[in-house]
DNA sequence: AATTATTTTTAGGCCAATCTAAAAATATAT
DNA sequence: ATATATTTTTAGATTGGCCTAAAAATAATT
């Protein structure tokens, strides 16, 4: 992965190849300019600019006025970005005591420092960790990311006891609204009862229980308890 | 220390604070424009141009033609920066197990990640480590330097035992020749002979013997063996 | 003190990344 | 299909950081 693509680029253009990333997960059709501007909090203009210098580097394939798709180069580097972000992520919460709502941020920054070595070696004292702090998957070395089966909680049967393993929201007010309702991930879940007039389900959590509103079940993976 | 100068910075800048603040160690005096031109590999004009941008920040006392000294902020900015630098490399080589030889330019990177929160966490995961790989001290959160009492290694009596504490040369090649030498932080050392005539010595290292050049010797620092 | 050498600053330009405003292309609606 | 709205690109300006070359200030030498 990283032979493959030794080329230094700026925090600025490192930061353009995540957003298009990100915004082509979804659906992989080609990821139109306005869409980047809003990621990346800029004017499309900027874009426009970016996209042709980031074409020019071959990260990316770029036709005017049809938006973009990340070449293979390009896919690898903003992988092995996500790779860096989320084991750095896991560092701070399980090294250094940082709450799961935290890391964020300084991951953002320190997904950019440069150093293969570094990033192994961390890996390493993480203990190869697959999933970061809020259950997303760690790609591998080579790019490889773990797949797992989940599901969104509301879409569980009742009475099927599950296991939190991830989140769709990484907001802090999400994120600190689930620590207040004790849910994390590991945490085991079980729906009680939904009310469907107020969009309100009940839910054991752990060994109590707790009213949650779908919108908030909605954010959340989990899997099928196997215990 | 922090909420004294809380101001972000570019990289740019912060190096300049860097090399500004390291050639103002030995004497007091003003730093001069060229000396920071060697120091950071680029032109006098440039020097220029930033130490106005630094002096319009208060960060520095500029008097054209008479070169500069850093002012509080400046040196506070600075100290948290060294402070920064050596824990990660203290991080590196402790956690990371990465050899002293290894850490400079990687920690070159992580000195710019700004959180606050983030140092003082990594200092509390490494206990609270006075000193960094190379014997150097790390500034506490308020810039204080811990003090020790150190010599040159040839300026030690013959028959006296010592301890490494430190190096004044980090460049690489130095590095690992004291790695071959065995001669690391906490190695018992002791002078047996000097041969003035081609400026070598014999010297205990450990439980061996070793011949070392007087050229290296100079570049230890060493403390009397309290046991 | 006058000349020479060195250091430092100024002047002018370049590049990456950004912006706003306007023009061009594409999409939507009547 | 024509008019309107939206998206995207171009044009031109700005800023930080860098450069070279030339001018100005300071230091060293005789």
């Amino acid at each position: 992965m990283y032979n493959a693509c030794r080329m230094k680029l700026s925090i600025t253009e490192e930061n353009y190849l995540k957003a298009i990333f990100k915004l082509s997960e979804r659906d992989n059709k080609a990821v139109s300019t306005n869409a980047i501007a809003r990621q990346m909090q800029t004017s499309a203009a900027s874009v426009t600019d970016m996209l042709k210098r980031l074409s020019e580097k071959k990260l990316l394939k770029y036709t005017k006025y049809k938006g973009v798709t990340l070449s293979e180069k390009g896919g690898k580097l903003s992988t092995n970005l996500v790779r860096k972000h989320r084991l750095w992520e896991v560092f701070l919460v399980d090294k250094l005591n940082f709450r799961w709502d935290e890391v964020h941020e300084i991951a953002e920054q320190l997904e950019h420092i440069d150093s293969p070595d570094l990033v192994n070696r961390l890996d390493a004292f993480l203990n190869h960790p697959k999933f970061d702090p809020h259950g997303d998957p760690i790609p591998s070395a080579d790019g490889k990311f773990t797949l797992r089966s989940q599901q969104i909680l509301t879409e569980v049967d009742h009475k099927l006891p599950v296991l939190v393993v991830g989140v769709r929201e990484h907001s802090v007010a999400f994120l600190r609204h689930l620590d207040e309702l004790d849910i994390h991930l590991g945490q085991q879940l079980e729906i009680l009862e939904r009310y469907d007039y107020d969009d309100s389900i009940r839910v054991r959590v752990g060994d109590h229980q707790q009213m949650i509103s779908s919108k908030v079940a909605r954010n959340i993976f989990v899997k099928i308890n196997p215990s």
